[in-house]
DNA sequence: AAAATAAAAGAGTTTTTTGTCTTTTATTGC
DNA sequence: GCAATAAAAGACAAAAAACTCTTTTATTTT
């Protein structure tokens, strides 16, 4: 559904998010720790949400990640546009090189379907929501 | 959402139940073309498809590849099991290993419901299923 | 200013997926 | 039996995705 770094780049989001919910920075290997995913590869991920400005970082002892208030409020949406690009939102679910009203895969109805519902649900998800589940052990980051 | 591979296999059977309807069957030249795929790789696809007894082929003159009966009947969902396994059907949707109830990832409750109307549609539906709306031309294999 | 910290950047490597080419085997029609 | 046809099989090759390692840059603390 979505590629490993776009799952991973989700996880990790939504441990900074809660990590730094009352303020301060956590570092890429917490982050690391955190979603239990190797620590260069993760680096590389943020560090491209944070040219794209989806995350906040600094650098230096007191540095790391962190999430302003808008960023907190992104959708999951966001960041799988960001990564992945919009292919999950728009693609054709067989492949044709452009999903079309007008030149329709045998399952272009059905797959819209469900790719909308599927696209609604991560638009009206933000990735700052998470918190409270996370703290109630109700919700896991990581095996 | 689905490997290459996948979509290819799917475009590929549609189109064998497609040209097959009243007998006879289809070279695998004829599949890459109707479905604009690199010849040798279909050709992969459906002999691992032939293994499995998801396509019936035959060797020499004549030859080719076609669907019995109950091949015509198999669903969608069954050639996705049988090229990309079930992850789809059954994988956290944020790449932790295992998806569970106890264990559940934060979008495991939202995602999960998409992931089985996914999965209820492609069960439903049959691979023999497409040919009138492809004769209508109201649906294509190809761009 | 120097040392320590932590992200940024860049240059790999490995693995998986996707795609190609060649040879072999089975079947048919003559 | 022989030539033609078409899939099966196997070995490669290219591209993309996933992952690693090393060096640089910015910041803070002492
Ligand atoms: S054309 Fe295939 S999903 Fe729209
Ligand atoms: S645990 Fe992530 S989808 Fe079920």
């Amino acid at each position: 559904m979505f590629s490993k770094t776009c799952e991973y780049a989700i996880r990790a989001v939504i441990f900074i998010a809660q990590q730094t919910r009352e303020g301060g920075r956590v570092s890429i290997k917490d982050v690391a720790r955190g979603i239990n995913s190797p620590e260069h590869f993760i680096a590389k991920i943020l560090q491209e949400l944070s040219r794209k400005g989806l995350v906040q970082s600094a650098k230096g002892p007191t540095g790391g990640f962190y999430l302003d208030h808008a960023s907190l409020q992104q959708s999951l949406a966001d960041f799988v546009r960001a990564i992945d690009g919009d292919r999950v939102f728009s693609g054709c679910g067989l492949g044709l090189k452009q999903c079309s009203e007008s030149h329709p895969c045998p399952i272009h109805h059905q797959f819209k379907s469900i790719r909308n519902q599927l696209m609604v649900m991560l638009e009206s998800t933000q990735i700052g929501g998470f918190t409270r589940e996370l703290e109630a052990k109700m919700a896991f980051l990581k095996q």
